[in-house]
DNA sequence: CTGATTGCAAACCGTTTGCATATCA
DNA sequence: TGATATGCAAACGGTTTGCAATCAG
């Protein structure tokens, strides 16, 4: 029922990060590196601030706006990409080519389950063609309460 | 293919909104009045800011923070519901009961149609079950390029 | 060396809030 | 009359930006 996840290890993101770095000119920095690293071994789902509390340990010198600014980089190789669950947050996960999935979100605890579903795609990709709209992207967000959440209530 | 739109007139539109703010022992002011109904006309899918240059004209006082508060009381009344499309600005739309639809987006022009599909409804509950979670909303939003932009491009 | 990157603080921008004034019931 | 609503301006909070100092290549 659950998602394959990436077998990919740090090192490997990392050397994926530098090849990006290095074909674009760009600089490899410890701060970056330090922003990658974490940024991969919180795995999904990760809130810049959160994130910028991790790298602090290590960097207490480190400004929010590095983070951002290597958050952002890391979606324009395609490494990243965000989401908006909650209006006034985005967060970010791996990005991972042929790898789509959606999301149900728990409202109570904000437990975030992924799933795939070739079937509502297909359907999906159905409506946008009856519409004659060429597709390029979708977002499916269920939210609900999740089976823990369930039993404390 | 589209939605049967609503029937109800500007006139329904605002004694529903009259007979919530007596029910609640809240003040029927001009300025609300001047909201709800710019809201209703404009049909679907309004932004804080097109309704507040909108009223302006008739109202040339009124401020952002009457249009907010006013909007934000319609979605308390379950006369009007978000959606955020953008990150960026929160959209305003008529609520409905047992009128649920989703949203293909043109990511050109912001053109919005609005879909149901039963099916694909049926097999996000199903998605849900499996995972345990008892559902309370979703958000499904294609995003893509209208007929009329492809014919541009 | 020198252009890219950083850290800081200030700017941004949509949204919310505090408060004195105006208004509805 | 008395509580509610308004308009204004200031606060908020996440994100972005300008800039001088720093650093990677």
């Amino acid at each position: 029922m659950g998602i394959e996840k990436s077998m990919m290890t740090v090192d490997e993101f990392i050397d994926r990060f530098c090849a990006v770095v290095r074909e674009r000119g760009l600089r490899l920095t410890n701060q970056r590196i330090a922003v990658v690293r974490h940024f991969f071994q919180q795995g999904h789902h990760v809130t810049v601030d959160s994130l910028y509390q991790l790298v602090l340990k290590e960097h207490p010198q480190i400004g929010y706006a590095t983070v951002y600014r290597t958050l952002k980089l890391l979606v324009e190789c395609s490494l990243a990409q965000t989401h908006q669950f909650d209006k006034n947050r985005v967060c970010f996960e791996l990005y991972e080519e042929h790898e789509h999935h959606d999301h149900i979100i728990c409202v109570e605890c904000s437990k975030i389950i992924e799933f795939e579903h070739a079937e509502i795609e297909r359907l999906q990709d159905q409506v946008a063609e009856d519409h004659g709209f060429l597709l390029t992207t979708h977002r499916m967000e269920l939210y609900g309460i999740c089976p823990d959440c369930q039993k404390k209530a």
